[in-house]
DNA sequence: GTCTATAAATAGATAGAC
DNA sequence: GTCTATCTATTTATAGAC
């Protein structure tokens, strides 16, 4: 049965939103929670507050709207990671600094997760040329921290890609997982705790921490960075 | 719906496999390819050379064919991994098997990543509960390497769900990106061979081994399980 | 800019011949 | 067991009123 249309969600004196800014929130929404091609542009409208016709109306297509939520997604959180990279941080206080940063920015954004390892499974069909080199600056954001962490001799070797793999992808499953997280605990019979936020990142920075620097440095680092 | 029939297994030298052994197959790598939503059972019946009502002959509905398809893949696949728990190996081994056969084992089945990895982003909402457990299973194969290891005093103290969480998805990620690895190599600009299978399985067994063993401990294991 | 109505194509599923 | 033909519902996209 219908046990729908509960009225959003506006915080008190908010200006509304344009269609255009709605559709693409709503977009960005439903993308995420059934995948491009699960969505229709009828539910999209109807999340929006809005009639099918505008969707057409400010885009061209329901795969060029999809094609603006990705690039937006991604724009967004790659700007935040690639100012890391450029922050004055030692080489492993960046890394530390990037795993919580990609986390914390992930769960702020939670549409990002889902969409991605969707577009991964597709095997990056539907990314075009652009979008493509917007992922690849994660993949250099992390070379460039390796590199300089490589030439002040605080890292030992490692290659940048598999560090990226073994870094950033966690993470997206992480992200992606947290809507079942206590159903996941139920089923594997430990406590949910055990999976928040700042235990995740802790791990993450401690077995970077491992694997890239002499064990006389393997302490947890004291300036805390896990959130 | 009644039980259906179970057909004799064929001999390996006996070429024509029957229509429901075909329609599993297709749907196994349309599913892979598209997902659940974009594949069209018409798809699968042409893939499989046959008609579309001979899937609705064996199966009773495209959600149940993907069913099928999902628990055949994580049963076959949990099915060696958990070998790996019984074997006589000391734990650290145990653990660089694990890997080690994830890799060739997902490689061999190269459907089980992208469809894996949809399953997540769906948030698990398409898993029964018996998909749900089988993949628990893999966890509690983790679990009880770490433990044992822990008894043994051989690794030191880590949370099985987060050695999961970054142990078997860049693993995922790793086999889902396969098919584009030399598309991504060319857009990085950097040589493809630095993601070949072994290279990234020593990565990922290094990482592993400096997580959870004593500095002395960390030197590459001479036995070099890296397929 | 926003809506209703509808076209046009396609999808899952079934009937029924052989 | 296998096929053709078809029913029904859904979906992308557009026409056109206001």
């Amino acid at each position: 049965m219908a046990k729908r249309k509960r009225r959003p969600r506006r915080a008190p004196n908010t200006p509304p939103l344009d269609s255009r800014t709605r559709i693409l929130a709503a977009a960005t929404a439903e993308f995420a929670l059934r995948g491009f091609a699960a969505t229709t542009v009828d539910r999209i409208a109807a999340h929006a507050r809005l009639n099918k016709a505008m969707i057409y109306y400010h885009f061209s297509s329901k795969q060029h709207l999809y094609q603006i939520v990705l690039r937006t997604l991604f724009t967004s959180v790659g700007d935040v990671l690639v100012q890391i990279a450029h922050s004055p941080l030692a080489p492993d206080q960046k890394l530390d600094h990037f795993v919580a940063t990609f986390v914390t920015e992930g769960t702020a954004r939670h549409q990002l997760a889902p969409i991605i390892l969707r577009e991964i499974a597709e095997g990056g069909r539907r990314l075009d040329e652009e979008t493509f080199t917007l992922m690849a600056h994660i993949v250099r954001v992390m070379g460039g921290i390796v590199d300089e962490g490589r030439a002040s001799g605080q890292f030992e070797p490692v290659d940048p890609i598999l560090l990226y793999l073994t870094t950033v992808w966690p993470i997206i499953v992480y992200l992606a997982t947290s809507p079942i997280r206590s159903a996941l605990a139920r089923i594997g019979h430990f406590d949910v705790a055990r999976l928040d936020a700042p235990r995740f990142i802790e791990h993450l920075q401690h077995i970077n921490r491992r694997a890239l620097m002499p064990c006389t440095a393997n302490a947890p680092s004291p300036t805390g960075v896990s959130s």
